[in-house]
RNA sequence: GGGCGCGUAGCUCAGUGGAAGAGCAACUGCCUUACACGCAGUAGGUCCCUGGUUCGAACCCAGGUGCGCCCA
C-alpha cells in the first residue's frame, strides 16, 4: 500500500473499489503463509480441490466462504492456520474440453497420438486452468497459495504410484473381470457413484415377448425393457415358487432368432411373480441383476453389444451385426412379430442410467478393470466415525455415511482415459502383470520372472481422478515423504464441503487417509446446504438455473443472464448504471444490482443452515449490503468524532494490557454497550464453534445496527459531539469507548466480510504496538462486565421509555422534529426512580422531552398521554400537543391489548394443576406478570377516564 | 421401493416444553448535522393436517399430506 494510495472513509461505501484494494496487500504481506516450524497450534483445512476446468458457482461461493471464515477466525486466534488449495485435474472433464478445441482444429487425440495430446492438455491448463483460482481469491480465499498444488503434479503423481503399488501388495487392489458401467460416447468405464437415473423416470416400453419351449409344448412369455439383449440370453428366471411354471422348470427354450437353446431356471431372488409375467430373461453379460444370477447359476456370459454400443458379429445374427443397439431393438421387436411371437407391448416409466457427464445410456458390460476393495478400507473409516475420531456435522449425515460404508462395493478404478495417472501396470508377452513405481522397477521384476530381455507395456488406462482425490489431505503436504508440514499439519482440523460429495471425497479420504497415514485425515467433517433456486431445485447448468456469485458480485445486466435464471435475483439495476437504458424501448434494463463480495459472503453465512438448503434470495442480500453500508456510516461518524483523541496502546484493545479508559468516567451507554460487545463475543464464538455461521452473522448484525447504532451512538452524542455538557474526561473515556468498540465489531465481522473491515481497520487510529493488518490482529476477548448489570438496567429502563413516547408520537401524530415541553416518569418506587433518573438525560436527549420530572404521584396538569414501563408511569400532558381522540384510540387499543395479557395469564393462574405442578418459578414468573399487567391497565384506564371526564 | 431433510408473516428464513421473531416487501410520518443502502412508528401468522403425551406443544410421540434430496 503506497502512501499515494490514501484509504480514508469520505465516499460513499462502494464495494467493488474498497474490494479492489486489499487482496494484494494480504498476499504482500505474506499474511496466508502458514509455518511448519512455528510452536503455534496447527488449525488446518485443505480446499476440497474444484475442477481445474470450472469457473466459480454458487457451490464454490459457499464453500470459499465458510472455510475462509473458519480459516480466519482461527489465525486470528492466534493458530498457525493453513488453508491449502488446489485444483483436480478432472480427468473426463479436461479431456472433453481439450478433445472439443481439437474438434474445432479438425483433428482428435489420436491422430495427435497420446505424448502430443497430453502437451496439449498441459498446454491448456497453464492457459485457462487458473480461471477459477482468481475467482477464489476474488471472493477474499486465504489459502496459502505458495502451497497451491494440482492432483497432476509430480509429487502428487508420485502419492498416487506409491499408494496404488501399497496397495497392490496388500491386496487391496486387483485387475478383475466384472461388471461395469459403460459409457459409449466417451468410451470409458465410470463409477456408480457417475451413473445417474433421472428421478421422475422415462418414457419407455415393455415388450412381452413369447419364448417356444424346445419341445414344442408352448411357449413362456418374458417381459423385457431392452429386447435387443435377448441375443445374449442364456436363460429365462422363474420363481420356484410360482404355480404357473413349475412344470416348465428344467425345460429348454429354443431361444428366437440366434439357433441356441437356453434352460428355463428356478431363481429365488430376480423373478418378481408379482411383476410382469414372473418370468424374466437373463442376459449375464449386460445387466448388472442378470450377471448375479448368472453368478449364482454358472450361466455362460455371451456379450452381444460392442464397446461402440453396436451389435457385434462375432456373437450376432448377420442381419443384426453391425447395428446400433437401438436399431437392433427396433429391428428385433420387428422379428417377433412377424414371427407371431410379441404378445403385447406396454407404455412405461423407468430410470435407465446415464452417464453423469453425457447423458448417454450406460451400457452394463464385463470387462477387466482395476478395483479397490471396499469393505477391508471402510471398515476403520466407520470406527473413526463411531469412536468420535472424526465428527460428522450436521450429525443426521452419520446415517447416511454409515449406510453407504457398510453396503460399500469394490470400486472400479481405471478409466479408458488418457488424461489422468496411468495406472503403473506393465504387462509381460503373456499378460503377466507387474506392478511397480516406475518401468526400471517393473523391469526388474518382469526379468526377474522371465529372463532378460522381456519386452513390457505399460497399462494404457488412467486412474479415476477421485483416486487423487483420496490421498488429498496428506499428499498435498508432502506424502510420502515425511516432511515438516505433513508433521505439523496433519491430521487436518475440518473438511468443509458439500454433502453431495460425501460419497466421492470425504469417504474415500477417510479411507485412504487412515490406510497410508494410519490416522483419520480430519477431526471434523462439516458439510454445508446445498445453494438451491427459488424453487428448491439444484442448480445446473443444463437446466440454466445457475447463478453466477460474480454477477452477484459485480451486478449483470439481466440481458446478460440466462433467461431461464432465478427470478428472485432480479432487480432493476443501481440508479447510475441507468446508462444501460434501451434506447429503443426507453426501458430501464433490469438486471443484478451490485452487491460485493464482502455482502455475498455475509449473505451465505447468515444464509447458511444445519438443516435443508440454501434458496438465495435477492431481499436478503440487499439487506446485508445496506448492512455493511451502516457499518462504514457509523464507521465514519465514529472516526470523526474521535479526531482529537489518542489511542492506548494496542494491548489495552487487544485484551493484554493495561485498561482503555478510567472506568469512573464511562457513562451508562458506554457501559451498557460495552455489556452487549462482550455478550456479542461470546455469541459469535459458540456459533463458529459449532458451525453455526448463522448466528455468528446474525449476532454481529443485531449488535452493531440495533445496539451500537441504533441507541448507543444516538445517545453518545450527548458526550461526543464537541459543544456539549460532558466534561473533557468523560468525553474522552466515551471516545474511548467509542472507539474500542469499533475496533473490535471490525475485528469480530473481518472472518465474514474480510475486505470493508480491513478497510476500515486500517484507518481507524490506533496506539502503539498495534499489528500492520486486521486479518493477523488478535482475536476479541471479552471485558469483565460483571459489575455494570444496574448500569444496564437502567439504560434498559431508558430505552424503553423513549420507545414508549415514540410510540405516542407515531401514533398521535406527533411530529418528530416536535419537541416535548413536560414529562412526567411517575412511580412510588423510590429505587425505581433512582434508576430511571440515572437514564434521565438519554431520555430527554433521545425523546426530544426537555422538562422531564421524577415524581411519587401523579402531578395535576390535565389529561395526559399515559404508557407503562417495566411499572414506571410515563405521563405526556395533552395539552397542545396531542390530539384527544387519538390518544383515546389509542388507549383503547392498548387496554384492549393488556386486557388480553391478563386473560391469559389468570387463566394460567386459575388453573389448580398449573399453580401445583409446574416449577414455582414458572408460576412466580405468571404471577409477577399478571400484577405488571393490573398495574399498566389500571393506569390506561385511569388515562382514560381523564380524558373523557374533560370531552 | 428404502433413507434423510423441510413445511412458521406476502417473500427468504430464525426459533427444540413456559404469552410467536428477524430481514425484505406493505402502510404512516420524517431529507433530525454517520448513513434515504437512512430514521421513527404501524399492520400482518389455524406455526401443513389429525390424533396423542403434558399443568402447558411451533417444539416431544404416532399417523397423514405436500415439497426437496440421497440410495436402490
Amino acid at each position: 500500500m503506497s502512501d499515494a494510495d490514501h484509504i480514508d472513509l469520505s465516499q460513499a461505501y462502494d464495494p467493488v473499489s474498497v474490494e479492489g484494494r486489499w487482496y494484494d496487500f494480504w498476499m504482500s504481506g505474506g499474511y496466508f503463509e502458514a509455518d511448519e516450524t512455528s510452536d503455534k497450534e496447527p488449525y488446518t483445512i485443505v480446499i476440497p480441490p474444484p475442477n481445474v476446468t470450472g469457473s466459480l458457482h454458487m457451490g464454490h461461493a459457499l464453500f470459499v466462504t465458510l472455510q475462509d471464515v473458519l480459516v480466519r477466525w482461527k489465525r486470528m486466534q492466534g493458530y498457525e492456520a493453513l488453508w491449502l488449495p488446489g485444483t483436480d485435474h478432472a480427468g473426463i472433464a479436461t479431456q472433453v474440453v481439450v478433445e472439443r478445441l481439437l474438434r474445432e482444429e479438425g483433428t482428435d487425440r489420436h491422430e495427435l497420438g497420446r505424448e502430443a495430446f497430453l502437451e496439449r492438455v498441459w498446454q491448456w491448463k497453464e492457459e485457462s486452468g487458473g480461471t477459477i483460482v482468481r475467482q477464489l481469491k476474488r471472493m477474499g480465499a486465504s489459502c496459502d497459495w505458495k502451497r497451491e498444488r494440482f492432483t497432476m503434479d509430480e509429487g502428487l503423481s508420485h502419492a498416487v504410484r506409491t499408494i496404488f503399488v501399497r496397495m497392490f501388495e496388500d491386496g487391496l487392489i486387483y485387475r478383475g473381470d466384472r461388471m461395469v458401467n459403460w459409457d459409449p460416447s466417451t468410451q470409458t468405464v465410470l463409477s456408480n457413484l457417475e451413473v445417474l437415473q433421472n428421478k421422475d423416470g422415462e418414457a419407455g416400453k415393455f415388450w412381452f415377448m413369447r419364448y417356444p419351449l424346445a419341445d414344442g409344448s408352448g411357449h413362456i412369455t418374458i417381459g423385457t425393457t431392452r429386447p435387443e439383449t435377448m441375443l445374449g440370453d442364456t436363460a429365462v428366471a422363474v420363481h420356484p415358487d410360482d404355480e404357473r411354471y413349475t412344470d416348465m422348470i428344467g425345460k429348454m427354450i429354443e431361444l428366437p432368432l440366434t439357433g441356441r437353446q437356453i434352460p428355463i431356471i428356478a431363481d429365488t431372488i430376480l423373478p418378481d411373480p408379482e411383476k410382469g409375467t414372473g418370468a424374466v430373461k437373463i442376459t449375464p453379460a449386460h445387466d448388472p441383476n442378470d450377471y448375479e444370477c448368472g453368478e449364482r447359476h454358472g450361466l455362460e456370459r455371451i456379450q452381444v453389444i460392442g464397446l461402440d454400443a453396436t451389435m457385434m458379429a462375432e456373437t450376432c445374427p448377420a442381419e443384426f451385426a453391425g447395428m446400433d443397439r437401438y436399431e437392433a431393438r427396433k429391428a428385433i421387436v420387428a422379428a417377433f412379430d412377424a414371427l407371431g411371437l410379441l404378445e403385447r407391448v406396454d407404455d412405461i416409466t423407468y430410470s435407465p442410467g446415464r452417464s453423469e457427464r453425457t447423458g448417454v445410456v450406460v451400457e452394463p458390460l464385463v470387462m477387466k478393470q482395476w478395483w479397490v476393495r471396499g469393505e477391508p478400507l471402510a471398515k476403520p473409516a466407520i470406527e473413526a466415525v463411531e469412536s468420535g475420531a472424526t465428527t460428522i456435522t450436521p450429525s443426521y449425515w452419520k446415517a447416511t455415511f454409515d449406510h453407504f460404508m457398510h453396503n460399500i462395493q469394490d470400486w472400479c478404478i481405471s478409466r479408458q482415459l488418457w488424461w489422468g495417472h496411468q495406472v503403473p501396470a506393465w504387462y509381460g508377452p503373456g499378460g503377466e502383470v507387474f506392478v511397480a513405481m516406475t518401468e526400471e522397477d517393473a523391469k526388474a521384476q518382469a526379468e526377474a520372472k522371465l529372463g532378460e530381455g522381456v519386452e513390457l507395456t505399460q497399462d494404457p488406462d488412467v486412474l479415476d481422478t477421485w483416486f487423487s482425490s483420496g490421498l488429498w489431505p496428506f499428499s498435498t503436504l508432502g506424502w510420502p515423504e515425511q516432511t515438516e508440514s505433513l508433521e505439523k499439519f496433519y491430521p487436518t482440523q475440518v473438511m468443509e464441503t458439500g454433502s453431495d460429495i460425501l460419497f466421492f471425497w470425504v469417504a474415500r479420504m477417510m479411507m485412504m487417509g487412515i490406510y497410508a497415514m494410519g490416522e483419520t485425515p480430519f477431526a471434523d467433517v462439516y458439510l454445508h446446504s446445498m445453494v438451491r433456486d427459488e424453487k428448491g431445485h439444484k442448480m445446473s447448468k443444463v437446466k440454466g438455473n445457475v447463478i453466477d456469485p460474480l454477477h452477484l458480485i459485480y451486478g449483470e445486466r439481466q440481458v446478460n443472464l440466462h433467461p431461464k435464471m432465478h427470478k428472485e435475483l432480479i432487480r432493476k439495476i443501481d440508479k447510475d448504471e441507468l446508462l444501460f437504458k434501451d434506447r429503443a424501448s426507453g426501458e430501464e434494463i433490469a438486471g443484478i444490482s451490485t452487491q460485493g463480495a464482502d455482502a455475498l459472503r455475509f449473505t451465505l453465512s447468515a444464509l447458511s443452515n444445519s438443516s435443508g438448503d440454501i434458496k438465495l434470495n435477492i431481499n436478503r442480500m440487499e439487506g446485508y449490503r445496506a448492512f455493511l453500508n451502516k457499518l462504514w456510516n457509523a464507521s465514519k461518524f465514529v472516526l470523526d468524532k474521535v479526531s482529537d483523541y489518542t489511542p492506548p496502546a494496542y494491548s489495552a484493545w487487544s485484551g493484554e494490557g493495561e485498561a482503555t479508559w478510567r472506568v469512573e468516567d464511562l457513562g451508562l451507554a458506554d457501559r451498557w454497550m460495552l455489556s452487549g460487545l462482550t455478550r456479542v463475543i461470546g455469541e459469535v464464538d459458540a456459533a463458529l464453534e459449532a458451525f453455526k455461521f448463522e448466528d455468528a452473522a446474525q449476532a454481529i448484525y443485531d449488535f452493531v445496527w440495533h445496539e451500537y447504532c441504533d441507541w448507543y451512538i444516538e445517545a453518545s452524542k450527548a458526550r461526543l459531539y464537541d459543544d456539549t455538557d460532558a466534561t473533557p474526561q468523560e468525553r474522552q473515556a466515551s471516545q474511548g469507548a467509542a472507539l474500542y468498540a469499533l475496533e473490535v465489531i471490525v475485528r469480530l465481522l473481518h472472518p465474514i466480510s474480510p475486505f470493508i473491515t480491513e478497510h476500515i481497520w486500517q484507518v481507524i487510529p490506533k496506539g502503539e504496538g498495534a499489528p500492520t493488518a486486521c486479518i493477523i490482529a488478535p482475536w476479541p476477548r471479552a471485558l469483565d462486565v460483571s459489575e455494570w448489570s444496574d448500569e444496564v438496567a437502567a439504560f434498559d429502563l431508558a430505552r424503553g421509555i423513549v420507545s414508549a413516547t415514540r410510540q405516542i408520537r407515531g401514533e398521535t401524530n406527533v411530529k418528530p422534529g416536535r419537541r416535548i415541553e413536560r414529562a412526567f416518569l411517575i412511580t412510588e418506587d423510590a429505587e425505581l426512580r433512582a434508576t430511571a433518573t440515572r437514564g434521565a438525560s438519554i431520555i430527554s436527549r433521545l425523546a426530544k422531552i426537555d422538562g422531564l420530572e421524577l415524581l411519587e404521584s401523579a402531578p395535576e396538569v390535565g389529561p395526559t398521554a399515559t404508557a407503562v414501563v417495566e411499572g414506571l408511569e410515563l405521563q405526556i400532558p395533552l395539552k397542545g400537543l396531542i390530539d384527544v381522540e387519538e390518544e383515546l384510540a389509542r388507549l383503547t387499543k392498548e387496554i384492549a391489548r393488556v386486557d388480553d395479557d391478563i386473560t391469559h395469564v389468570s387463566r394460567k393462574l386459575n388453573n389448580e394443576k398449573f399453580v401445583s405442578k409446574a416449577p414455582d418459578k414458572i408460576v412466580a414468573k405468571e404471577r409477577e406478570k399478571l400484577a405488571g399487567f393490573e398495574k399498566e391497565r389500571a393506569a390506561l384506564q385511569a388515562s382514560l377516564e381523564a380524558i373523557e371526564a374533560l370531552r
